[in-house]
DNA sequence: ATGGCTATATGTTATAGA
């Protein structure tokens, strides 16, 4: 099984890009960020007639994720527990069966600039709620795949200037830490894992010819817990993405599974 | 680069992103 995530930057910006990508690619399962879009405003039936179930967390402009799923999608479940006051959609799960049972959870971790201040603290606190939900998964011994847009560059050699980021929200030991509380849990990043070498990247900045330069960052991150890991059978990262026509400034980045 | 671009809604300007 195919799955991917891809932080979009806005559904209606990406109403061509995405429906290529996904006739190309053929994920079984893509987490999506950024929909920028409200749940009745997301152009279901486009996906829908590419085969795929789905299912959104919208709000109006900004944030926004969805699944979705050759296969059915069972229990979905909206919203990161832990805050009944937050209300930003960032965080949705589904089970998908093949010939295993998968939890999928797909997120938007808060990016947290400026920092210090009110939009780091979310950031941290959000972190924590999710190294809650985190452990609960782990708790029930089904594989489990968190994938999206982590905001988050785990270490230098996942920024191809980590000196411009020294203090970004995306890198601040604070951020890097509460990263590693989670994977600590008992996680595998995938890509790592697979790619260790340097230079991988996800992201590249619309501006300062970034994507020329290549002067990118891994921020987007696909985590196994130790029953899924057992089932990985190769990673990519669909660089291609960033140097088409009108591109998102993330490209995608899957996993097979044998499951 | 102290924000150089892109996207959306709040819409000929502000907010957010990373």
């Amino acid at each position: 099984m195919k799955i991917a995530t891809f932080n979009i930057n806005g559904i209606k910006a990406r109403i061509e890009a995405l429906p290529a990508w996904l006739a190309e690619a053929a994920p079984d399962v893509v987490v999506l960020q950024e929909i920028k879009s409200v749940d009745e405003g997301f152009p279901r039936e486009i996906f829908e007639d590419l085969g795929y179930n789905v299912e959104t967390h919208g709000q109006k402009g900004f944030n926004g994720v969805a699944i979705l799923s050759k296969l059915p999608l069972e229990d979905v479940t909206r919203g990161l527990p832990g805050d009944d006051t937050d209300e930003q959609a960032r965080w949705i799960e589904a089970t998908v069966v093949g010939k295993r049972a998968l939890r999928i959870c797909g997120l938007y971790l808060p990016n947290g600039n400026p920092a210090p201040g009110p939009k780091y603290d979310y950031k941290l606190a959000w972190m924590q709620r999710m190294q809650a939900r985190a452990r609960a998964l782990l708790a029930t011994e089904e594989p489990v795949v968190m994938l999206g847009d982590y905001n988050v560059i785990p270490q230098a050699e996942d920024a191809a200037k980590p000196e411009a980021w020294v203090t970004d929200a995306l890198f601040l030991p604070e951020t890097r830490a509460a990263f590693r509380r989670i994977m600590a849990l008992g996680f595998t990043d995938a890509v790592r894992v697979r790619m260790p070498q340097a230079g991988v990247y996800t992201f590249w900045d619309y501006q300062a010819g970034a994507w020329e330069r290549n002067n990118g960052i891994r921020i987007d991150h696909v985590l196994l817990s130790p029953q899924a890991a057992d089932l990985l059978c190769d990673v990519g990262i669909d660089k291609a993405e960033r140097g088409r026509e009108k591109p998102s400034d993330h490209v995608p980045v899957w996993v097979e599974l044998d499951s």
